[in-house]
DNA sequence: AGACCTATGTCTTATAGAAGATATGATAGC
DNA sequence: GCTATCATATCTTCTATAAGACATAGGTCT
């Protein structure tokens, strides 16, 4: 069995991201994950079979599907057996609510896909400190500001407050965002290119300040579900911050622990 | 390469986890399991090595592996290189506090694991109609009841109803509880031989109710995080059932997204 | 139109060597 | 003679490769 792939290897040597020594399979983790920030596949697309990239990095099909492995597990990748490896994207059915975690305490009432959503307004403006800080941003640049109302059943149960990086979201306005019928995240990916990779989210129990208690039509004394998210794209930047509000009367935050 | 070990292996043909015709690893993953959950290996132990697992099923070392590769990202089982591969426990350090996602709003303030706990009661009694449920028992079987408030740098935080069943925990006492030091799940490990493997939490704002907001020092119109906790053995099993009661003016509770 | 074949993906299993950890024994120093 | 240190043998898991099995889609022949 020869180990020459360890020396000789062009993406062991022309590698930009792996640190001196690590495995071959997590330098080639790292050369894919370059070429799906840099775009040369796009969500949805099908990317080069195993053995066409095996070949291009001049290493073994196990190697690359090793790779490939953790990158579907980190849900950057599908896999399809037969058909070939896509590109995660938000418009699909199966993860479109993923970030979604407010589920009916009856289980067999709605679907989650029911909501009807109502965009509040959508203003151009200087990030506050706290937003600015979270978005990693200076204190004044620009940021788009958008608030919403999610609604199940017609019961209005989520009013959340999203910032967004001024540069990268350039152009967006309330109708585009009304007119739009996907999930948010889908359309930042088709129509900004970017692509939410992973979120953070920081919950607290809070009592309804006035405003958002008339958007959801509870009083001012009503516990709600304060719930803050900070979402990355690709190489841990962050994208988005928003600040949630949940009813939890009819429906609960279901959270799966290992 | 031969394939022989498809057709004449026993581990095919006694298996009696797996689905007729699942991958061979999926059905060496069931007998470990198999023999994890009926005590052969207890919770640090170390398991055979994979040449002997391998030697056992008549299956290469590298398909023990990636069934063990499966365990051990469920938690399950704990890979050290050049030491052995050792089933998981809640004793260890790292993950001695795996389920506590409340963490402080200033991250530099104090380390997770100085936590003072002080067991209320415990009481071993019927099951209420919920609990029975939760746990699926009977209603009216036995069950112990144990409430104790967990508190950071001094300031009661935590409050918490925990629901256990009366058979697999008999001899439970407020006492034994009180002078454990060790996380309460590593206790039920080693006296009780139950290794809780995974749970399901349910969230919920909610304001103190009168007996709660005086075991945490708040008004009953403070609102509170609610956090309802099925915790599962092997087998998806439920053995615990909890309701805590989180402040959440200091600490929030940390849920990483994808 | 339906049955079959084939090209092209991923999936599964097997094998060999590399790398890490530990115990043992030889050896140098005192 | 005793002790400390280093090399080595031998465990372990980890990495890399190769080859056949399985799944899917589309074309072809009847």
């Amino acid at each position: 069995m020869n180990t020459l792939a360890n020396t000789d290897n062009p993406a062991v040597g022309t590698s930009t991201v792996a640190a001196s020594f690590s495995p071959l399979y997590q330098q080639i983790k790292g050369l894919v994950l370059q070429s799906l920030q840099a775009g040369e596949w796009k969500p949805g697309d099908t990317i080069p079979s195993e053995f066409e990239l095996a070949a291009r990095y001049k290493v073994s099909q196990g190697t690359v599907r090793k790779a490939i492995d953790e990158l579907a597990k980190d849900h950057l990748l599908v896999r399809r057996q037969g058909k070939g490896t896509f590109v995660a994207t938000h418009a699909e059915q199966q993860v479109q609510f993923r970030f979604l975690k407010l589920k009916p305490d009856n289980p067999d009432a709605t679907p989650p896909s029911a909501a009807q959503r109502h965009i509040i307004d959508c203003k151009r403006q200087r990030a506050p400190q706290a937003v600015a800080q979270a978005l990693g941003l200076r204190n004044g640049d620009a940021v788009y500001q958008v608030r919403r109302v999610l609604s199940f059943e017609s019961v209005p149960t989520i009013f959340e407050d999203i910032w967004l990086p001024g540069t990268a979201f350039k152009g967006l306005t309330t109708e585009r965002l009304s007119l739009d019928t996907r999930p948010m995240y889908a359309m930042f990916e088709s129509d900004f290119g970017i692509r939410m990779v992973r979120a953070q989210e920081r919950l607290r129990a809070v009592l309804a300040p006035p405003e958002v208690g008339e958007w959801l039509q509870v009083s001012d004394a009503t516990p709600l579900l304060q719930v803050e998210r900070t979402a990355f794209t690709y190489q841990d930047t962050p994208m988005e911050w928003r600040i949630g509000m949940y009813r939890t009367d009819t429906r609960h935050y279901l959270n799966e622990l290992s």
